[in-house]
DNA sequence: ACGATATTTCAGCATTCATTGAAATATCGA
DNA sequence: TCGATATTTCAATGAATGCTGAAATATCGT
């Protein structure tokens, strides 16, 4: 990942909604969920709602497709992931330090396991 | 870590100048580098690297001591360390889903060795 | 085609952000 | 104390941010 994408992913995190949104994503799961029950459980105005989605999906964290009149929000587990590896890249001077912390969802292995 | 240490952190991190600064001073390890060296080295303006570590030092990021006429800024592996926690933390589900990466100087461990 | 539901687009607004230049403060060496 | 070095403070400015309300678009059931 390159610093740019770095930056921009942690600007998509560091808003207070914006980072409820994407942990209800990561929650629920690589399947996603509908922008209204976001906007429900969240209590968001909908047109503030795809304002914060779509600097998610700019910054690479999110995903969407549509499923009949709704649009389904899906967290972008490897963006996060990759975040995660920048971050900890830049620790210990260099070397890698840990393991790096991976991001997957609880259950349902949607994706390729490895 | 709550969310609104987070959501700070991040928007501390969530800039070019200020990530380069933080990276900068994370190599330089724990006992940190002068506010001088750092804008030699990135090339901004003293007033606006001022501005940078005001923010990185309110996100609890950054501390400085001062040292004759040079004020030395130095990471905070622990604030760091807590944010990569709190961001793996809303992985999974809420379980834990890996060790939790670690950032750590390179050498010199000048802090308790746990 | 029509009305209802789900979401997006658009224009506007107050606030915050990052940067700059000029002046102030603090520490050191002579 | 004087001059130099290191950093901060202050005021100003353009750009970006987050939110709101009204209107547009897309899809569904009938």
């Amino acid at each position: 990942m390159k610093k740019t994408d770095a930056v921009a992913a942690l600007a998509a995190l560091a808003q207070d909604n914006r980072l409820d949104i994407f942990r209800l994503l990561v929650q629920a799961g690589p399947e996603g969920m509908p922008a209204g029950a976001v906007a429900g459980a969240l209590d968001l105005a909908p047109n503030t709602l795809t304002f914060h989605f779509d600097r998610l999906r700019t910054a690479g964290l999110v995903t969407v497709r549509r499923e009949g009149r709704s649009m389904i929000y899906a967290a972008q587990f490897e963006q996060m992931n990759a975040l995660l590896g920048f971050l900890t890249e830049n620790c210990c001077g260099g070397t890698p330090c840990a393991p790096a912390a991976e991001c997957k969802p609880a259950r349902k292995r949607t994706k390729v396991p490895a």
